[in-house]
DNA sequence: GTCTATAATTCGATAGAC
DNA sequence: GTCTATCGAATTATAGAC
């Protein structure tokens, strides 16, 4: 049973993108090129994509599958949140690394939340649904105490912190990105200070306010009026 | 003495631009439409502005003067760290209200730190350095006491904070974005608060750490090596 | 109906004449 | 400084092949 052909198609056409797109970058790699090296005439490629940015998209998806493979082993042996949440942010960084370009055009996009390719849209919910069940899941299979407070949102922000270290990663000139693992090392230790700091009676003062300032800036990962 | 021609067609056509802009939004805004309208050939625009994001830039560039205008009025009169803040951030966004979709391509450009234009470029730099001096002034003209620690960082991290309202707001959708109102509201409330607690014995043991962490993030409002 | 090729359109940007 | 004429790119329209 051989697969269909339309589908080869569509996976010639994305091989190509990414070849081009890994080797010049997005700009360089055209609509004629991508045409030419996947045998096929440039307006077939918008039967199967509905603009070059959807081809960049549909590359994207295809990178967060293959992270949630990579971190099986890590969430399998480990079990505190620091580590867990470390490595998953690390190995993202690590694939993502031979896709700078592109990663740039992504948070391009992103920064528009009218655009239906921002990870922020209605539209992209299952794949941020996707992503953020990933992080309850680093969450749930750690051994630390988690204030009852934060369970529910707590997913939603590390995945928004994976974000912020993206975004600190596009910026970042360093050899190797170094200084955004150095970024990662510091901030997820952090990061796991503060949660368990939540639930300390130091900041009974101010955790209502806190919490309510955490919901209030939820909408950023559910956004879904219209 | 009338004003050199040269500067009346710039102004022409930055104006002409502004309108398109604010009726139909960025895309719909062709340089064809915009040349048009200045009574002017398309590519005489290329003469005075490099690209069409030039001329966006050019648009922002004259709103921040605003609002510093703006501005003077509160800074000479309140003295509490608290209300300074909140009255310049309050005040960006009220300015801003009129543009949001040239807000949106602001900052669309603004995640590519290659683009000249992004704010975090090195070329952008004296523009970033007067708003971020615009937040020293703020700071310097309040009477709170700040643990000196934080005195040199301040400044950039409260443009950097505003940047994140900016987005926040881009990413509203609540009628006249009261949301983004109350988010200033709370936030710089918790901002100011965090401020002193820095100050404050509780947090003796890990400020160092929060000081390195601090210093570490600050490149992105400095940004300079290639 | 599913797919593909070719031609036409749109738009930003550029070259070169005046 | 300004215009006209084009380029190169994405995208769209459409006609037709399987």
């Amino acid at each position: 049973m051989e697969a269909k052909k339309a589908i080869q198609t569509r996976n010639r056409i994305l091989k190509s993108a990414i070849g081009l797109f890994l080797t010049g970058g997005y700009e360089k790699a055209t609509m004629r090129e991508i045409a030419k090296k996947a045998e096929i005439s440039p307006g077939a490629i918008y039967y199967y994509f509905e603009s070059k940015e959807h081809v960049v998209q549909a590359f994207y998806d295809s990178t967060q599958k293959e992270h949630y493979k990579a971190c099986k082993e890590i969430l399998a042996k480990e079990r505190s949140l620091k580590l867990r949440l470390k490595g998953v942010i690390r190995k993202k960084i690590e694939l993502a690394q031979p896709a700078r370009d592109i990663s740039k055009v992504l948070f391009r996009v992103a920064s528009d939340p009218a655009n239906p390719l921002s990870p922020f849209s209605p539209q992209s919910k299952p794949v941020r649904d996707e992503a953020i069940a990933f992080f309850r899941e680093t969450i749930a299979g750690s051994d630390d105490k988690i204030h009852p407070d934060l369970l529910d949102l707590l997913p939603e922000y590390l995945w928004l912190y994976q974000m912020g270290i993206i975004l600190y990663w596009i910026h970042d000139r360093s050899e190797n990105a170094e200084k955004t693992f150095a970024l990662i090392h510091r901030t997820s230790d952090l990061i796991v200070r503060l949660i368990k700091l939540y639930g300390s009676p130091f900041i009974a003062p101010v955790r209502r306010k806190l919490l309510s300032i955490l919901q209030e800036c939820r909408q950023f990962g559910v956004q879904e009026n219209g």
